[in-house]
DNA sequence: TCCACCATGTAACTGGTTACATGATTAC
DNA sequence: GTAATCATGTAACCAGTTACATGGTGGA
């Protein structure tokens, strides 16, 4: 079925829900103002995306009527929203998953840990990792194998490609060490690195 | 008038026809098979599209009758379409473009010096990074003002942002760089990576 | 009073997705 | 003869865009 099949919008506006109840406007300005800016914002996408995450029972919007405000109708996430929030965000980092939908990814890593606790974020990260390196092995083969017939631009468009790969996966080496780092320091004190050896 | 409006697998399509006359099938195999995995390579995106360039006479498809073969339409870019690709590709690039359509600024790229030359590649570039050198300072501050009360997801999510656009702003320094080596020498040299730590 | 902003919505259009249909040719 | 692959298409559906409409509220 298709309906369990959840826009990236969609799943953004109910991240955003089970962080915090929200009105159709507080999420606009999410994402007019905040570096979330690669989705919508425009009210022609955000009413009718959260209207059918009503439809679906995954959040529920309750008029709030404080004295003297225009009506707000503000959102929260059902129990039924919150699990399937935590079942997208549990899904394993497959291989493919990085080459097409790297926005993906990074979203539901935004929403991780408060869902579902640093140590969650930890192993995605390590997964997101993992699949990163995976798909660059490839790209890079692909450009030893094909480099020297490309046109130049054919060549250098391809070698954005895979420094914007190396970059992400650089990065997620940089965020397990900050995550790493936050634990710890919670726990003992704000010490120095203790890079922790392998999982 | 929305006229000049094309939909940017509407330009990917035009420049690919412009590089060398293709039949949809060929097409698709390329979106399917190189690097320019991004845009559609789906039978119900692209033959629709082509019929909209043609109806819009900027390509035109004549049905390619060699013995034996099947009857393929192969497509080439009429004048109209390879003015149009051309004042497309031409457009200054402004500080937003680079926030809202990076891959547009890639695909235009891809094409640039097949239609327009060497020259015009590398003042492209040269405004493209100045674009993300704006823009990236416009994100650090942020950062810098934000960073602080952010929970630590967001930051990260945040600093892979920040990072994504620095790897592109090294990157067109290095393709600067090569651009400028292939005019003298021909010759480039292979990849070195920059990278930069957290800041 | 009037403007700016808060807040929600709707309608028309557009283009991409998935899935299916069809038929020709080549290789085994 | 049958499977794979070349090659083109179509239909139903879906979600996002732009642009417009509406009305409340607070401050100058």
């Amino acid at each position: 079925m298709k309906r369990s099949d959840i826009p990236l919008l969609g799943y953004a506006l109910l991240g955003l829900i089970d962080l915090k109840p929200s009105s159709g406007y507080d999420l606009r300005k999410v994402f007019a103002e905040t570096a979330m800016g690669n989705y919508s914002s425009s009210p022609g996408a955000i009413y009718p995306a959260l209207e059918r995450l009503e439809s679906q029972r995954l959040i529920r919007g309750v008029v709030e009527d404080a004295a003297g405000l225009r009506r707000r109708r503000v959102y929260h996430a059902t129990a039924i929203g919150a699990t399937e929030l935590r079942k997208w965000l549990s899904k394993t980092v497959k291989a493919d998953d990085v080459m097409r939908g790297a926005p993906e990814l990074m979203l539901r890593f935004s929403f991780m840990d408060h869902a579902l606790g640093a140590d969650a974020a930890i192993s995605f990260l390590q997964e997101f990792r993992s699949s990163l390196k995976s798909y660059l092995s490839g790209l890079e083969a692909y450009a030893r194998a094909n480099g020297k017939k490309m046109p130049l631009s054919g060549r250098l468009a391809l070698e954005s490609g895979i420094r914007s790969y190396r970059g992400m996966y650089d990065w997620t080496g940089y965020a397990i060490r900050a995550y790493r780092q936050s634990l710890t320091s919670q726990r003992i004190r704000p010490a120095k690195t203790e890079r922790g050896g392998p999982k």
